[in-house]
DNA sequence: ATGTACAACTCAAGCGCTTAAGCTTCTGCC
DNA sequence: GGCAGAAGCTTAAGCGCTTGAGTTGTACAT
């Protein structure tokens, strides 16, 4: 099966494989009469062009990496990656880029990783995920010079794209809705400590809790597992004076708090609010409904893709701010038990 | 910044660019004094060969397809495609091969996807998940002569490789099960009737059902989603001979008609027993934790890549069999009520 | 008539690697 | 001594495309 290529485009044409060249880019030098010839004979023929040719003459590999450095088995309960995925898609295939899909136990792996493919010149530009608030892996983009676009808050020491949510009005809007109903002890079990988000939503909910002058805030920090989560439900449940509500950092988390306050007696959302932090099908799905801070990821994802792709095509690296997540009321929050 | 190339390791060690390639790709035609030598040198400047080049000359992309053809929304409650593709990067990422991922609507942009990758010389194999009883895809693959592993039961009519689970074992021993507990009135609410392992899961069921004397077999098919699940829960449990046991497809209907079963004032497991066809961490959260069928999904991607790149490689195509799903027994099943 | 400018091409080098074919040595053997 | 054969190289032609420099042809001003 011999390839179709531009120099049978050329043949037919009765041109020579520059013209042919210059006329499926676009680029001026060749009439637009001849342009329209070749086009049609390349439809015709159904050319393509070879990925690699291209590469390695127009040093652009027309991929991008996302490099997901989390332990495989706490892969599969995140609903966030998939739904990203789809959305940098909608943006990549459009215009003819290819994803390349890695996935790596932690970040020394992901810069190893992204080093090689880099120097394999396998990707023009990365995407980076959970970033932490000492990211080991920045230096090292700055280093190589790879552009990059951080899916999180920008950082002033980097040219780096970056597309962000508003992570301290969500979690204010989340505080401030407890309080309206009536809750004055308010805890939170917060995910990742080394993540930037964490940082900055802890930080927030403090501020939140003292702003409203309510007691001492209260956060445990846990690895995003079930059981983490639990286990600091368990002890937060446990205390003297126990609080009313609860923010949980994610879905699965909020999900197991709602087992713990069933094994203690405790009534959810009767004597207990809960609130979870992400929002996916399992929030509508278990009994009762989980109140959840929601927004759109496919978005989140559509949107990193474009400031890569700007960025990849030379245009100065933008920050994007997403829409603040809503919070959406469910069965899991209540005005607070009376004291 | 000059890229590296073996023309400098040719120049550093004294000799011609053919022989540092034959040296680095351990072929014949150098001393092994020689390809000593030069593997030092490279290692020292750090060189990494260009992909675009390698796959120019050598006709090899380096990189395997996996395009998954679901609205972008379903996609995020599986995790059964996280898991798989990390399965399927543990084999890759050993061999240097990289993952190109889409994820498009339908099969028929599916088809498109692979024609273009294809043409493009992007993708040396491609993994095929989702299979239809009828499926559009293959013809294609066969007509493009792409090597293409099944992540699905093998086809006698294709040269394709195929990496399966038996699902007719797995499904008799949920019956098997269920009877032994005493059900005599058990109904299946199944998935995506396009789907191969679909019709293979209700022909199963079918035959079990048979197979022990019970009465007619009653099944109703859905999309997989909550909303249907739920819907053919509240069907199946309006009939005066309402079932006292449903096998569910995936985990997230089972779900769903735990909610359905509360609401209809039905006790689980008491008066109705619930079997989710996968198992994920969600099983385990929900109360009563759902009894479900689980397996190693990891592994199955693992094996498909191993069969896929073998036949990359030019041997012949495997069909590897995966363990049998396990039922693993939880709070969601229980005796059967008295009649 | 001559020069200038520009559009529309052609040419050929080059991207980084592979690989068949050719060229030197050196060894072994009759 | 002479020759086959092999080991260990070098040479150069690709792979399919881009791109800067050179060429031709036409229109227009001088």
């Amino acid at each position: 099966m011999k390839r179709v290529t531009i120099a049978e485009i050329a043949e037919r044409a009765g041109v020579s494989i520059g013209a042919v060249s210059y006329a499926l880019n676009g680029r001026p030098g060749v009439s637009e009469e001849t342009r329209k010839r070749i086009v049609d004979i390349a439809d015709e023929i159904g050319w393509r062009p070879s990925v690699a040719a291209k590469s390695l003459s127009g040093s652009r590999a027309h991929s991008v990496g996302l490099i997901i450095a989390r332990p495989a088995d706490t892969l599969g309960v995140e609903p966030f990656f998939m739904r990203f995925i789809a959305g940098l898609e909608r943006e990549l295939s459009g215009q003819r880029i290819a994803l390349l899909l890695q996935v790596v136990e932690d970040h020394r792996a992901a810069i190893e990783a992204m080093r090689l493919c880099w120097a394999e010149r396998r990707i023009d530009g990365i995407v980076l995920t959970d970033l932490y608030a000492e990211d080991t892996r920045i230096p090292v983009i700055e280093e190589l010079r790879i552009p990059a676009v951080l899916a999180g808050r920008p950082r002033t020491d980097a040219r780096l794209g970056a597309v962000w949510t508003d992570d301290k009005a969500a979690v204010d809007a989340s505080v401030d809705y407890l309080v309206a109903l009536g809750h004055r002890r308010i805890a939170r079990v917060a995910g990742l400590p080394a993540l930037d988000h964490t940082q900055v939503r802890i930080a927030a909910f403090r501020e939140a809790v003292l702003r409203h002058g309510l007691s001492e805030p209260q956060v445990v920090e846990t690895d995003y597992t079930a059981e983490e989560g639990a286990q600091a439900t368990r002890a937060l449940l446990s205390r003297r004076d126990r609080p009313t509500a609860i923010l949980f950092d994610n879905d699965v988390m909020a999900l197991a708090a709602i087992n713990v306050a069933q094994e203690m007696g405790i009534a959810v959302p009767g004597e207990l609010s809960i609130v979870a932090g992400d929002d996916s099908q399992l929030c509508v799905l278990v009994r009762p409904a989980l109140t959840a801070l929601s927004w759109d990821i496919q978005a989140y994802g559509l949107h990193t893709a474009q400031v890569l792709l700007d960025m990849i095509d030379g245009r100065p690296p933008r920050s994007h701010q997403e829409n603040t997540a809503r919070l959406v009321v469910r069965g899991s929050t209540a005005a607070a038990p009376p004291a």
